[in-house]
DNA sequence: TACAATT
């Protein structure tokens, strides 16, 4: 293994961004100054505010600016900012004082209450870009309680540090969503939260241990949602429906090349850059000429993404009357006998002779679910309402076009409960609840239609629907304020 | 096996 000279060591430890050559020379122990000696070796507080200065006249240099900042304590470093060619005096500055509470007493005096000479809008006082925005000392809390209150988190978290914000997250009708953000002074605190509290317990009614981490960053959450975007393209995309193949294709190379662009420079580029390949490997499918959803013959789909699956359709359904055929795929299938995805292969379509009346309806169904992806190039003759976009934030439907189904086969996901509903109306959500610990299905999930009547017709013709050994429950999902107490 | 996705 490769040793370090401590001045590699030293460096790493005491280098904190860019700090000026005036003030730094001492600090690494290199002085054999005595050690009662603070004036000529300022020491700042461990959680200082670097501030930025902003609005000072051009005239003025860092000699002209300490007196007006020295009456709220003494000042560590303050460094007017120069444009790094010209030298020319940029009009802001960066001042960190010795002691975080000065800081804040000049932010609170100062920031935009007065004016300096010669400048027209006041003077800006605040703490850096280039400090913390609270990002690495911010919690997220899941796995709460619904009932439990500001208050209730603040007790459990007070213990290991100062906490300036608490807020739990709720929905729009003001129930908790079960998790909260802590923010506390220092990340030290937020790490010993997390420490003492992740997985600590489980709270009742929650589905799991407490959940204390990190909150995410900006670019993890854009990144994130690029990826719920890339997990609905994998098993039904309805761009596909709209604009054909190709339009699909340019979407998704643009979300491609954003999520890359995303992930620039960032520790977290190799994420996006997957994301990203997974995006156009997926284009790459999709795009295929009236083959929007037809799988590569291999079995060689990116992790994370469903693969496509594969199940012949019966020849009566034959929708594909429009101009340029497909070709031959690559499998050898013949595009007679064509191959959509379609996720409910697993329970192969009954006979139409088959006794129960619901799974002869059924039988229809699938068919016609399986024919669906394969019209799209006429779909809008087709159809008097082609099914609209799916807005990706569209969870839940209005009042009445929510349904709750259980007794779902383990392996459906959502995109085979979406094929499974998708005759009925226009899906604009599904949902398959899975244990957040074991990524399994709970084998119960949700589906919402933009309008009550396609709920309806999907209790009529799937409640009771038998897959397996087992008969899917399908009714209107509780109302959110049913039972509530008082 | 039970009722909405946490940022």
């Amino acid at each position: 293994m490769a040793t370090l000279t401590n001045g590699q060591v030293d460096g790493a430890v005491h280098g904190v961004g860019v700090v000026s050559a005036s003030t730094n020379g001492l600090v690494n122990g290199l002085s054999h100054s005595p050690a009662g000696c603070p004036a000529t070796i300022p020491m700042k507080d461990h959680d200082a505010i670097k501030l930025f200065i902003g609005q000072i006249p051009r005239n003025l240099d860092e000699k002209d600016l300490r007196p007006l900042f020295e009456e709220f304590g003494k000042i560590y470093e303050l460094t007017v900012l120069k444009d790094r060619f010209t030298g020319m005096h940029k009009g802001c500055a960066f001042l960190t004082y010795c002691a975080r509470e000065s800081a804040l007493k000049a932010q609170n005096a100062l920031h935009e209450q007065k004016t300096l000479p010669g400048m027209n809008r006041p003077i800006q006082v605040k703490p850096a870009d280039s400090e913390s925005r609270g990002e690495d000392r911010k919690l997220f809390v899941g796995m709460l309680n619904k009932q439990q209150s500001e208050d209730d988190v603040r007790r459990l978290f007070e213990s290991f540090g100062s906490i300036e914000e608490c807020t739990i997250l709720r929905g729009p009708d003001g129930n908790s969503k079960g998790c909260a953000f802590v923010k506390y002074s220092s990340h030290a605190e937020a790490q010993a939260a997390i420490g003492a509290l992740h997985g600590s317990q489980t709270m009742p009614g929650a589905s799991s241990s407490l959940v204390v981490k990190f909150a995410d960053t900006d670019k993890e959450r854009t990144i994130r949602r690029m990826q719920q975007m890339a997990g609905q393209m994998g098993i039904f995309n309805p761009m596909a429906l709209q604009f054909g193949a190709y339009g699909a294709y340019a979407q998704v190379q643009q979300q491609a090349a954003l999520m890359a662009s995303v992930g620039q420079g960032g520790y977290l580029s190799p994420m996006a850059a997957f994301a990203a390949a997974q995006m156009q490997h997926m284009a790459t499918i999709n795009g295929l000429p009236g083959a929007p959803l037809t799988p590569t013959s291999g079995g060689s789909t990116p992790p994370g993404i469903s693969a496509p699956t594969v199940t012949s359709i019966p020849s009566p359904i034959s929708v594909n009357g429009f101009t340029g055929m497909p070709p031959p795929q690559a499998n050898g299938q013949p595009p007679a006998e064509a191959v959509f995805t379609n996720g409910i292969h697993h329970y192969p379509a009954q006979s139409p002779t088959a006794a129960d009346p619901l799974q002869q309806a059924y039988t229809g169904v699938q068919q016609y679910a399986a024919a669906y992806p394969a019209a799209y190039g006429q779909i809008s003759q087709a159809f008097p309402h082609p099914p609209p976009i799916i807005p990706q934030q569209q969870r839940e439907g209005p009042e009445g076009c929510n349904l709750f189904i259980y007794h779902l086969p383990q392996e459906f996901g959502d995109g085979e409960l979406m094929q499974m509903f998708l005759p009925f109306g226009n899906v604009i959500s599904s949902k398959v609840f899975v244990d957040r610990a074991t990524n399994q299905s709970k084998c119960f999930g949700f589906v919402s239609f933009d309008n009550p009547g396609s709920a309806q017709a999907a209790i009529q013709s799937m409640n009771g629907f038998q897959i397996g050994m087992k008969r899917l429950k399908v009714q209107l999902k509780r109302p959110k304020d049913a039972n509530r107490p008082y």
